[in-house]
DNA sequence: GACCTTTTCTTGAATATTGAACTAGATAGA
DNA sequence: TCTATCTAGTTCAATATTCAAGAAAAGGTC
């Protein structure tokens, strides 16, 4: 068979390209769905509001820009960017760090829990709407094992060992 | 079981949150991959590259911008501001619709269709080591089911009845 | 300490995306 | 035909993202 430099088989089989195809309309669909409702029920794109999930579940609702960054899978000059935006809001404000004065937290402010607490249980109906209200027990323990081995192939080298994408 | 306005369970189980994290994070690292092969190897972000393989199936390599911006699954304005760049690029054309005055063919240029063709051996293989090449016979046959019950559920209302996206 | 490298975060410019407003042409009904 | 409405596509302004460059502090090493 025809391979690739890398060993591989040069195209993909009809069944491997109808599952690609599935796979880019349903994931452009899903970020599209969830990006318009939080547009519209919390007044910022999705990638914001997980930000702020982010935050409230760390100890004392803040972190380092880089940790939060890191986390967030995002570089940190888009964070600047969205914490800038996020501070205007009111949502986030951003404190200085007593141990490096090179580093800032970002620290999610009452007003900015109150609005998540607020927009929360929508968000989850349409997550659980468009995702798990649709697929059966297998399917769900199916989808989380492969996304976990696209995860891990894609993960940038020499991360933490502890996989944290699984806590 | 406490219940929202929609009748689902309020929050998602654990097992769904873990699978709901790890969707987030591998379609934004599979997202991020490819963005950043095409960039490399192409000279152009993810979806660009997509309009131009839709362009590339389409019959005369050539389609209304309406029609193709439905496949892409983008808005009508996005894909002017695409057309556009792409017309820069001189991997596309536009060209006057002669039954709708209105209208405009974007037109895969023998430029564009070269460029595809240097590429799409790179993008194909970042594809199958990201994705195929990590999963089972049968992980691939269920991601695929899930997806399509993704997308379908997701499919705005009225859409055409033969499921273009299953061709 | 002096020097060099690395890390942290921000900035600015170029590019991309969104949503609303707009133009021109098509369509349908009186 | 006249008019109202709809459709195709573009444009503008506001927002978001990327990438490269930069400032400031930290961490080595001599």
């Amino acid at each position: 068979m025809t391979t690739t430099s890398t060993g591989g088989p040069l195209w993909l089989t009809d069944e491997e390209q109808s599952v690609w195809r599935a796979y880019l309309h349903a994931t452009t669909l899903m970020e599209d769905h969830l990006d318009r409702q939080l547009q519209r029920d919390a007044g910022m794109p999705h990638i914001y509001y997980g930000l702020l999930v982010h935050l409230s579940q760390a100890p004392r609702r803040r972190m380092r820009m880089t940790e939060l960054a890191k986390d967030a899978k995002i570089t940190r000059s888009r964070l600047s960017h969205a914490v800038a935006r996020l501070e205007k809001n009111g949502w986030v404000r951003r404190e200085e760090c007593p141990s490096d004065k090179r580093g800032q937290n970002a620290v999610l402010t009452d007003e900015g829990f109150e609005m998540l607490a607020r927009s929360a249980p929508g968000h989850v109906d349409a997550v659980r709407h468009a995702m798990f209200a649709r697929l059966t027990p297998d399917q769900v323990a199916s989808l989380g094992e492969i996304m976990q081995v696209i995860a891990t192939g894609l993960q940038p080298e020499g991360v933490d060992a502890d996989l944290p994408w699984l806590r």
